[in-house]
DNA sequence: GCCATCATGTAAAAGGTTACATGATTTT
DNA sequence: AAAATCATGTAACCTTTTACATGATGGC
């Protein structure tokens, strides 16, 4: 489970609130791990009750800002040392392009720039999201990694469009 | 759900028993695509039930060889030509990088060497791989897909090792 | 006053992994 | 005869998504 792990970390970096950590989940780190407030609320609640962290402020609208315990901060420095990392992908459009093979030729340069447009449209609003990262951001490093996953799917599906032959 | 359309886009190449698809997701498609037999057969049973794949052969340890019905293939390639990607990544390695700039140097570098060590392992793998699979095997693109993805994250931890300066 | 945004939660359903369970055939 | 592989399934558990639900504050 990496959902815990991932919120001790954005804690150990700043003190936050659900609610930033959930617009952290969505932008920055969207590129390696992403998470909805509805699985991030319950995880605070259950890392607050294993005396991973704790509230150590109070905002206007009710909202409770959260830090690490030293029992957290142990607990994800074991994590990132000793416990070996999980490198299964999921890629939906390396399977969408492997199966596209079994359309006829029309449908499937339809199917195929219909990904690639999906592609490029979501490295351009990487690309914006960079731009308002400073740069030495650790964060700008996440995004930058997505961006160069995607340039790589794209180069793909290009090279594969290219093999069906001109139009 | 993917796991629908990848099993259906297997049957569409070739006819296969649940043990034969299992194999299918756990080699070529593990780059793209991962499924245990536990999620095949009770997938196997709902497509049949819904009319989009039918048994077409037993074999000798009471295998059943499954193919697409009509209503099947449309529902392929309707996926394929009318469904938006899910271009959603997961990808712990980027995670665990971010994270492991918390750690103290020391620290930090044997857990990136640690890490870089799995990605050039899962590379050696996959190249293995693509050598028992022909050239012009539409999986070997899925596998290639594998191999180019890995070897951007494998340059990116490089690179952050390297930014920690000389051990 | 209204709308956007901040802020938090729960419930139901879907998707996925691990473990349990069994038995047939083939290879050594 | 034993071990490996083929072959299928279910149950329990965990993770993730989608939908439901509510209310406060700030700017227009």
């Amino acid at each position: 489970m990496s959902l815990r792990h991932a919120v001790l970390g954005l804690l150990a970096r700043q003190p936050s609130t659900g609610y930033e950590l959930t617009r952290k989940f969505d932008q920055s780190l969207r590129t390696t791990w992403h998470a909805r407030h509805s699985q991030i609320y319950p995880e605070l609640a259950r890392l607050e009750e294993a005396g991973l962290v704790e509230v150590v402020g109070h905002g206007p609208r009710g909202s409770r800002t959260f830090a690490l315990t030293p029992a957290g901060r142990s607990e994800l420095d074991r994590w990132l040392v000793e416990d070996e990392p999980d490198r299964s992908q999921r890629n939906e459009s390396g399977l969408r392009l492997f199966l596209a093979q079994l359309l006829p030729a029309d449908r499937r340069r339809q199917a195929l720039e219909r990904d690639l447009a999906h592609v490029r449209r979501e490295m351009a609003g990487l690309r914006e999201l960079a731009a308002t990262l400073p740069p030495d951001e650790p964060f700008a490093a996440q995004v930058d990694l997505g961006l160069r996953i995607d340039a790589v799917i794209e180069e793909w599906l290009v090279e594969q469009v290219a093999r069906d032959g001109p139009r």
